[in-house]
RNA sequence: GCCGGGGUGGCGAAACUGGUCAUACGCGCCUGACUUAAAAUCAGGUGUCCCCGCAGGGGGCGUAAGGGUUCGAGUCCCUUCCCCGGCACCA
């Protein structure tokens, strides 16, 4: 027997799979489409540093379930590709001092390595890098029919600026009011920008959740990002002004208590009142201060401020003219930028009502659940009467039933080199001319300065900025924005069906063929940012006739995050520990195993090498063992315990791996077999638990597993059928019979599986450990679980 | 504040649908074997308190705290405490 040394048997195998071309998987034929095809995938890296644990873990997950499923006879599509336009890539470059592109394609090639050295079964021949011009022909072309159909749209908006990044952030990568990437504190600006209509989608977004099967906290996540609320659109007159300015409100029923009315400090009106107003100066200053607040100091703050604009409006209820506030804890992003004020029944209103010393109007009986107050809809019940108000204000034509949602439409435009242009050329003439599909891809040219200087540096090119109107020929300007990374990863599944493609972004047979993705595995922080996108997309490709299914992802899996000292393990962050190094200390099989043992994989952890050595002597142990049996062959012990337990092995592996979706634990049943194999390994049987033990740890460790089934005399465990457990090996005759007096484990007895249950229940009372406990008291009632245990009541 | 998830040995964690003295598997630690020695390896031990002089065995208490349901609760219900995550002036 050899001394195991994984350097060189994971070398070995690494190259037999290559030269065999074991992972890669060939699209069918025409017609020719095959059942049981099965799309594994996880989330692809941004290629801004080298490998971390995180990403260990994540496809490490992805790859037993790989190998677990090829070998169930599955045909199995798991890719691999390059987030590698974007912030990320870009910052990394901009810290490195190298161009983006030499940066990123440099960073490719290293993690390529480490993804190689890590054993993973990928299929090499379809990678994809969302930079490569071919690939982003292709996410332009896609932009192209979205802006056909009015999804993409350009408009003047607020938007979150990043100072320091010096570009335009999705809401998204807004949290607490910093930027998501760097940390600095956002301002708010207004600019011309680039949005996708995934508001239009809300509705289906929310439905379609029944369609896939995912986390319920990330649905969760979802359904509270897009916050649809129920309620309705009511008009209040502002005479002076000659407008109807319409509210949205979950209350119609307390409208007859609105005794005051707020308008956004953003609403567009608010301008107009400014030159119309005696205190139009305050107002102005006062817009301008909460203009400069951020939406976080404007929710935190603890006294609610406002100025009274000199107008009213008129309550439609009640005809009262009420006083018109401008206020900054009314938001514009929301519902209408206008509200209502019923300060009796709304904690905010309230509280401003009683700052600035407003009426207030009691509506609702909160005891009772019946209006009052409220003309002829005085005692009805709150749901009945917010019914019959929002009926009767339709009838009169100041009001009618609304949905409202937090979404937001989607802002893709960013004024940064590192990403695809947007194929667009301003004509003076002819407005936003489309670039030709046959002119695509819009090549993302070379500038002098790539850095951001708050302008987009792609403008700075100004030879490639000048181009002729697509339309009219005269003179235009290209589109200097680039677009967001998410763009290019909501789509990039599709690629994968069918990435060489050079007339389509993917044929419709190919995805229809591979997707919607069977597995996805990837962290829960892309709830409401890709995982949404995402599932947009295939909406809209859906109904562009291009895919034949409206959800990207069947099922999902969030593995926890891997810390370091308490914090989020990231190259920002400096904390990596760098996986090929642990690699080639302890071999990619231990590394593999570790990261998987150590925990419930959807877990966070704390990542320490302590441990690592444990599997590693694992694997020693696993290596000697199964040579010992190998060499000894005693015999096939069937019907022995060794077999049993190989089989119960199966099967509880079998169930970990494929229904329950535990990864720890596979691991642990098979140290345990290891160590019953260990007593004697030339026991009867011997042979098929060591045997067995290595099909069972292959998709873990898939160098050791060949190895050790060659010395065993086969080969190609890859391509071994998974295992499975023998019923009738499983099946005992005899088991240990517990027995309980008062739920109290007194002894144990073996009995026969064929016994009936009074024959059980006459053993309890024979043992003499049981006649100690009872001591002459009276057995009121024996409860039998068939198989387990008799409980004796006394 | 609201909505999730969780609290089990010195540590990472098992116990999947209430049913094998809870703690599998691994780490750490202790003892022994091998060795001149160490490492490695192998064998054994390792919740806690108490009792029987020892060997060996017996018993009580233990899954954040308290209560409940049940023949039987880590698992179900109620109350409280703590930790983690998401949302949060959303009208």
């Amino acid at each position: 027997m050899q001394k195991y040394d994984p350097k060189a048997i994971e070398a070995r195998w690494q190259r037999v799979w290559e030269d065999e071309r074991a992972f890669y998987v060939d699209n069918p034929a025409p017609g020719e489409e095959p059942a049981g095809a099965y799309y594994m995938l996880e989330m692809l890296p941004y290629p801004s540093g080298n490998l971390h644990m995180g990403h260990v873990l994540n496809y490490t997950l992805g790859d037993v379930v790989t190998h677990f499923q090829r070998r169930n006879g599955k045909w199995v599509l798991r890719p691999m590709g390059y987030d590698s336009f974007g912030l990320p890539a870009e910052n990394a470059a901009i810290k490195e001092g190298g161009h983006p592109r030499e940066i990123t394609e440099r960073n490719i090639v290293s993690i390529e390595r480490q993804m190689r050295r890590l054993g993973w079964a990928i299929d090499w021949d379809r990678v994809i890098a969302a930079h490569d011009p071919a690939y982003y022909r292709w996410t332009q072309w896609l932009f192209l029919r979205f802006l056909e159909r009015d999804l993409a749209y350009r408009k003047e908006s607020p938007v979150n600026w990043c100072p320091n990044d010096q570009t335009v952030l999705a809401n998204e990568q807004v949290v607490d009011g910093r930027c998501d990437r760097c940390g600095a504190e956002v301002e708010a600006r207004k600019m011309e920008q680039w949005f996708f209509r995934i508001t239009a989608y809300a509705d289906a977004l929310l439905r379609d959740h029944e369609l896939i099967d995912w986390p319920e906290r990330t649905k969760t996540i979802q359904r509270n990002w897009i916050g649809r609320s129920e309620g309705a659109e009511l008009l209040f007159r502002i005479d002076d002004l000659d407008v109807d300015v319409p509210v949205f409100t979950t209350r119609a029923d307390t409208v007859f208590g609105a005794t005051f009315f707020v308008l956004a400090p953003e609403h567009p009106l608010v301008d107009t009142m400014i030159e119309r107003s005696p205190n139009g100066a305050e107002l102005d200053e006062y817009v301008r201060k909460s203009a400069a607040k951020r939406g976080e100091e404007r929710a935190t703050a603890e006294e609610k401020t406002g100025v009274f604009t000199g107008f009213f409006a008129t309550n439609p209820a009640t005809d009262a003219r009420i006083p018109v506030w401008v206020a900054d804890y009314v938001l514009m992003e929301y519902g209408t930028g206008a509200i209502m004020a019923v300060p009796g029944h709304d904690e905010r209103d309230g509280a401003f009502a009683a700052r600035f010393e407003l009426p207030v109007k009691q509506v609702v009986d909160e005891e009772q659940g019946v209006l009052v107050g409220s003309a002829q809809f005085s005692g009805l019940p709150v749901e009945e009467g917010l019914a019959a108000i929002v009926a009767w204000l339709g009838e009169r034509g100041r009001g009618r039933p609304a949905v409202s949602f937090r979404l937001r439409d989607w802002g893709f435009s960013r004024q940064r080199y590192w990403g695809a242009p947007i194929p667009v050329v301003y004509c003076p003439d002819c407005g936003i001319v489309a670039v030709p599909d046959d002119e695509l891809p819009v090549l993302l040219p070379e500038v002098e300065e790539y850095r951001p200087q708050g302008k987009p540096p792609l403008a700075s090119n100004e030879e490639w900025l000048r181009a002729p109107c697509p339309s009219c020929g005269g003179e235009g300007t290209r589109e200097a924005d680039t677009m967001d990374t998410f763009v290019d990863s909501s789509w990039y599944f599709l690629r994968y069906c069918d990435p060489h493609n050079d007339e389509a972004p993917f044929s419709r047979r190919l995805a229809d063929f591979w997707a919607p993705v069977d597995q996805y595995i990837g962290g829960i922080d892309h709830a409401t940012g890709h995982l949404l996108y995402s599932r947009f997309f295939v909406k809209v490709l859906n109904e562009l006739g291009m895919v034949g299914f409206r959800e990207p992802f069947q099922r999902l899996f969030h593995q926890g995050w891997v810390r370091q000292g308490g914090t989020k393990m990231s190259k920002s962050r400096g904390n990596v520990t760098a996986p090929d190094e642990l690699a080639e200390m302890y071999g990619a099989d231990a590394v593999r195993l570790y990261i998987l043992f150590v925990g419930p994989a959807d877990q966070d952890m704390d990542w320490t090498e302590e441990g690592i050595e444990g599997v590693g002597r694992f694997l020693r142990r696993l290596w000697r063992i199964v040579h010992e049996a190998a060499a000894a062959d005693g015999g096939s012990g069937d019907g022995g315990p060794l077999v049993r337990k190989a089989h119960e092995t199966i099967a509880r592996v079998s169930d970990d791996i494929g229904r329950r979706f535990v990864f720890n634990t596979p691991i642990a049943a098979v140290m345990e077999l290891v160590n019953e194999l260990g007593r004697d390994p030339s026991a009867p049987g011997a042979r098929f638990a060591a045997e067995t033990a290595v099909s069972l740890i292959q998709p873990y460790a898939p160098h050791i597993a060949e190895e050790l089934w060659e010395a065993l005399g086969h080969s190609r465990l890859w391509e071994a059928p998974w295992p499975a457990a023998d019923e009738a090996q499983l099946r005992r005759e005899t088991f240990e019979l517990v027995i309980q007096v008062n739920g109290r484990v007194r002894d144990r007895v073996q009995a026969s599986t064929a016994e009936t249950e009074d024959e059980l229940v006459a053993r309890a009372k024979a043992s003499e450990r049981v006649q100690a406990q009872l001591d002459g008291r009276e057995i009121r009632q024996a409860i039998v679980v068939p198989g387990k245990l008799v409980n004796l009541v006394v």
